[in-house]
DNA sequence: GCACTGTCTGCACACGTGTTCAGATACAGA
DNA sequence: TCTGTATCTGAACACGTGTGCAGACAGTGC
């Protein structure tokens, strides 16, 4: 651990595990360092030769400037906590995808907690460490005392898929309950009566608000659901639920949570029963995720807006950073009804 | 932009936008700023009722020392730049995935370029910016003189699925040319000598790769490919190419340079021709993504081990972290074939 | 009492940057 | 020559943190 200051040897540079700074910059190009910082503010006075000059060495040196140390001084930081479930689940997948390549183009850069294992909170502690300016968080569920820390720090939140009171939260989110309700809709229109749901660990409350809206809309016609199961948004979970709400002949249609789960239901009706979809079984899924359209598939589903979504998360984001103490702001996004093969 | 102060008002916290900082902390503990400093230093001499008051205190005010500042005295960030693909393409959403949760798990944070977006290079110049410990770039093309920039910046880079001839540049690959080589000596084993090969632009080296693996192991036993087609490694590129090389009576086996076209050449037999599969036609994959062993599919293909590619990317990158002056290493991954149904 | 050790403390510096501030230079107008 | 203005410059500060350093204090052995 010696930790050699390697002595500016300019002989050899490999051996200085330092970052290039503006001083080395400076002393290089022979000015201040001051003028350095001067030549990377376009308002800046500076004598145009010598601010050719210093670019010019800068780019030889490598030199950029250090972001971090920018935002010490109340610079903005450009880093957005990006707090996303579980990418292995396909629309979770494309909504991260679609949501970080947004950022980059806004010259915003997410710092990345979770992936596919479940977001600890010590992992949250850990990025709320870096001076970010906001933090997206996508559905799951989080403590509660997360937000106090949040607002102790001045990060201001945004989540999408999940409504939550809080200053300085602003929410982005899908009409859940009315999406079911148009697909409870349609299954009974297309004659379908004994309708099995499909849920989610119910957990989250979008999950419970899609129950929701399957029960009313079935209480409004004067029936209720026929079988009922808890999942896991998986394929598999979803093949299995099938398999298990399909013993009892009287259901005729099933209304998943996610399209995840409603191509595992199709997958075992396909596969492993001798009934074919959609004349003996009717399957609606939630999302709209690109496999639903494949044709292999052909998926009735429910369209969960994904750009729209995201372009009102950035929009909130944008608008939050403008105007730091601007109330709270919901965003409601409506659903849309795909008609393809399985009903 | 007045840009007030804001006093040190403890009545109104809300009108002071910013961070809760140590000297907050120690002022309200009525200690030093260094005792603050000292408490999260496990090893730090300091009287222990002293470090329990301030620790206390901490939490009270949400404290969190600022993790870049802390940077700025030689400490590691623990920032690590992921240069993603296209996420919208299965193989590189669950690389992602699976990456990025293992970052975290070993306390880095990944800061993210790419998603479904063509990479930018000044999305790169801009992530640069922030004091990364390392970046790790997975396939795709980047200039070279990327790797000059991250050099002088003292940025270490770790290659995934290509292979980089760069001093401190750690790689691991899938030997691509193996791995469908194994391809095609199957389906010459299953009676399929008539083969056509879908690939991907051809400007990534594992992508010429696998065509390489092919034309060699054909030529080996006195054939070669009837038909080929450059595509774009997505399920609709897949399906275009087969409708063209299946125009061509004599093909009966397709190769394909990822599971994605794969699934939408499979896809295309089935729904557009009287063709069945694997019996007229067979059809190999690479990759071995989630969807390739879903009973829908079935997908003889040839598996990228993706458990064992990233256990890779972190141990040299823990490696190269530990001593950054260590010879450059690559690690050959060999790919495994997965005989499924469409062979 | 003296020397020594182990524990504890605050001051002061360093890190790399943006920006203020006072001063310098050059040039125009009176 | 003097005043004023526009352009330019470097020194100095601030940001929030970790840590070296010197000193203080208490306890122990002689």
């Amino acid at each position: 651990m010696t930790k050699t200051p390697a002595g500016h040897s300019e002989a050899d540079p490999a051996s200085r595990p330092r970052r290039v700074t503006a001083s080395d910059v400076a002393k290089q190009a022979g000015v201040s360092r001051s003028a350095v910082s001067r030549a990377f503010d376009p308002n800046a006075y500076l004598d145009r030769h010598k601010r050719e000059i210093i670019l010019k060495t800068a780019v030889k040196l490598g030199y950029r400037p250090n972001a971090l140390a920018a935002s010490l001084q109340g610079m903005r930081s450009n880093l957005v906590g990006v707090i996303i479930g579980d990418m292995t689940n396909q629309y979770d997948a494309e909504f991260a995808a679609m949501l970080l390549s947004r950022l980059n183009a806004a010259n915003k850069w997410p710092l990345l907690v979770g992936g596919s294992m479940p977001v600890t909170e010590e992992a949250i502690m850990a990025v709320l460490g870096y001076p970010l300016d906001a933090m997206s968080v996508r559905g799951g569920s989080l403590d509660a005392h997360l937000f106090d820390d949040c607002a102790k720090l001045n990060i201001p939140l945004i989540f999408s898929g999940r409504i939550v009171d809080a200053p300085f939260a602003d929410c982005v989110c899908c009409r859940n309950a009315e999406g079911t309700a148009q697909a409870v809709d349609l299954l009974l229109r297309s004659g379908h009566k004994g309708l099995g749901y499909i849920g989610g660990p119910g957990t989250w409350s979008s999950d419970r608000e899609r129950l929701s809206g399957v029960t009313s809309t079935l209480a409004q016609n004067g029936l209720s659901l026929v079988g009922q199961v808890q999942s896991d948004f998986s394929y598999e979970g979803g093949a299995q639920a099938a398999a298990s709400l399909l013993a009892d002949d009287r259901v005729d249609g099933l209304i998943c949570a996610n399209d995840a789960m409603a191509l595992g239901a199709l997958s075992y009706v396909r596969n492993h029963t001798s009934k074919t979809v959609p004349d003996d079984v009717a399957i609606v899924g939630f999302d709209d995720v690109s496999l639903a359209s494949w044709p292999d598939f052909n998926l009735t589903t429910v369209r969960n807006p994904l750009g729209t979504m995201i372009d009102e998360v950035l929009r909130l984001l944008e608008a939050r950073l403008a105007d730091p103490m601007r109330l709270s702001e919901t965003v409601m996004i409506n659903p849309i009804l795909k008609e393809r093969g399985t009903h």
